[in-house]
DNA sequence: AGTGTAACGGAACATACATTCCAAGAAAAT
DNA sequence: ATTTTCTTGGAATGTATGTTCCGTTACACT
């Protein structure tokens, strides 16, 4: 049986130091590099410039460079599943809530021209296909949000918003798949009318 | 003045050696290791192997790594663009060139599974912030497919087989969305008949 | 103050990588 | 066969990078 090391230091009266950094900003920043300059293209000592952690802390904490990348991806996916629940808590109805995130998408996407796009869809082009991990939490992440698309699809229905002539799952892949697609056509020199005319387009085609 | 040294070396009856590989060839590979394992993650020696081309002819020939890179997305380019005027060749209504170049494209993506989604998108999520160069041929190539996609709409609604509500260039911007996104999504562990799917709806979005 | 533990800093290491360089080879024409 | 010039092979170089290791430091508790 195995105990948390914090309870036998409690038992034994043993408090060492304790970490000077915040693993939330920490993966927070690392995730943010690796979605400016990708797996391969950032180097350890970046990430440690931009965390302000030492060589050290950071493998005794996040072991090595491809389960800090992992442990990043997850920490993002996290947060961008936590926005569209946000987005979710709103009072509107299904098709509102679509309405809603799309638009914030592309502004969230004009406004921070320098973020490179989206991690996660990065992640699908850059390792997708040579790391079974990266592609596991792409996987789960797209099902996900595909669910939730669903679930507003399914309320935009009941309250006879929208009268959809295929199953509803058809269109929340499409939702996502033109989601994905905003996150490339930002990085593919779109403008911002551009992306809010797309995002029209798609929002109306449900109809 | 300058004169092309190979008339130079006809007038002067020098004949060297010839170069023993196939310019197209050797991009066609690299393209295809840039393609599946990204700028930053293929290295020189990789593509040695898969050209079988010598360390000097590859730095003679394309002077270094990252000119090596723009040729071959030039490369890729132009083959994509090349498809998208055999279907233009077609002889269909521009609706069903859309249709038709759709369906392609999911069975493209669906049969080369190991071929980890598309070159552009794939350069335009690691390197259009970080290379001016990579991001204007993303650019230009986002421009051209939009432009032809713009003419078959056009073509359709001419013909009467459609009625846009809006102007022509939210949709073929829609479009090429779509596009970008299924080949983001085929990365993200999406099934054929997802894909299939949302072709069908972008397509119906249309009417 | 003293003690124990883990965090920390930085040097050190091994490897991978892009690039250069030079000598040898090979084709075409005489 | 010889000449000319470019291609080719492979060694060599210098740097960047991921990772390890060890001595020091700082904290929490007695």
């Amino acid at each position: 049986m195995y105990v948390p090391l914090h309870y036998i230091s409690i038992l034994f009266n043993i408090m060492p130091k304790v970490k000077q950094f915040n693993r939330n900003e920490v993966l927070s920043a690392a995730a943010h590099i690796f979605q400016t300059k990708g797996y391969n293209g950032t180097s350890i000592d970046e990430i440690l410039k931009a965390t302000g952690l030492s060589r050290s802390s950071l493998y005794d904490s996040f072991s090595d460079k491809h389960s800090l990348y992992l442990q990043s991806l997850e920490f993002y996916k996290s947060n961008q599943e936590a926005a569209f629940e946000s987005v979710d808590k709103k009072e509107m109805n299904g098709l509102e809530k679509i309405e809603f995130l799309f638009k914030e998408a592309v502004n969230h996407l004009i406004n921070h021209p320098k973020e490179n796009g989206c991690l996660m869809v990065n992640a699908a082009a850059e390792m997708s296909k040579l790391c079974i991990q990266t592609s596991e939490i792409i996987c789960n992440n797209k099902e996900n949000l595909q669910e939730i698309f669903s679930e507003w699809l399914m309320d935009a229905q009941n309250k006879k918003v929208l009268h959809l002539s295929k199953p509803v799952k058809s269109y929340s892949t499409f939702l996502f798949n033109a989601l994905c697609g905003l996150k490339v056509l930002s990085q593919s020199g779109a403008s911002k009318n551009e992306l809010l005319n797309v995002a029209k387009v798609t929002v109306e085609a449900l109809h």
